[in-house]
DNA sequence: AGTTAATGAAAAATGGTTTTCATTAACAAA
DNA sequence: TTTGTTAATGAAAACCATTTTTCATTAACT
């Protein structure tokens, strides 16, 4: 936690929404984790801190954060939408291990650079050809994780 | 529509499903497309030509369809599964661009090869390191089509 | 201290998907 | 061909995560 003002204070300001505690608790769930955290997942997290914060509120903030671009929704299937911080300080580009059993997903960031480079070669090829406007990618493998198998 | 079976029919029996109309006409309606339906657009399709097939039968054949492996299911988000033709006679690998405004889903197949060769290596590296097995893999590039710029 | 955005609780709406159960019909055996 | 078994079906209701609504209360920022 930094001593001054957080780096989201500004930005929040600037467009005229306040700072709160369920708004900087989320925050801080958030950021704590390298995992992708369900609404409700963030929920547990966050009222083990604050209780009286509800699950509205912790909806209603995701929905914010998302517009304002702090935080990735996820929908890798199975009904419920993931978020993820944003890329930050403490997030590194990654993709994703999605299992069918169990749905957990896992990240990884072995092998990226490699991929990293034929995508941004393939993007270019694609933007021209489909004229498309690409924002950004994603890479998924699915099957069954060690737990499950 | 082939004089004799169609090809499918075999492996239906040979698991012990019976074949039924309602499956032939689902079949034929993914056959039929390129596109990405979802579990309602089959239904719209069918529903044309045997109105008397019900949503709840589209669901539980293309769950049946999809364990078999004669039919791919994605989830590009948008709160709905949507189902595709796995690998036969008229398909082909391919990798996605999904619109983030009007949720269009392009096929690609260009770039392809370099992606799968790339994929495979790196497929071996993770199945090894997080012991998961892998089953399939997915590209997707998001971003805003040419229809929606 | 005043203004008003933000909150929390509860309830209802939504929308895709799944379950239930009585009926129908595909296939195999006679 | 007829019949018996049981998988498959259709309709309706249930499900379930997520959204939305309402409204009285709280608390951030001016």
């Amino acid at each position: 936690m930094p001593r001054g003002s957080p780096w989201w204070h500004r930005k929040f300001r600037g467009y005229g929404y306040r700072v709160t505690i369920p708004r900087e608790a989320i925050l801080d769930v958030l950021s704590k984790t390298s995992e992708h955290l369900s609404a409700e997942d963030v929920y547990m997290a966050v009222h083990k801190v604050y209780p009286a914060v509800g699950l509205t509120t912790i909806y209603r903030t995701l929905e914010l954060l998302t517009r304002m671009g702090f935080v990735f929704k996820f929908d890798f299937g199975g009904g419920r939408s993931r978020y993820e911080l944003a890329e930050g300080p403490n997030t590194k580009h990654h993709h994703h291990l999605v299992c069918n059993k169990c749905n957990r997903i896992i990240d990884y960031s072995d092998f990226i650079d490699k991929e990293v480079e034929l995508l941004k070669h393939t993007e270019k090829g694609l933007s021209k050809k489909y004229n498309f406007k690409i924002d950004s990618h994603q890479i998924s493998f699915m099957g069954v994780c060690n737990n499950c198998r």
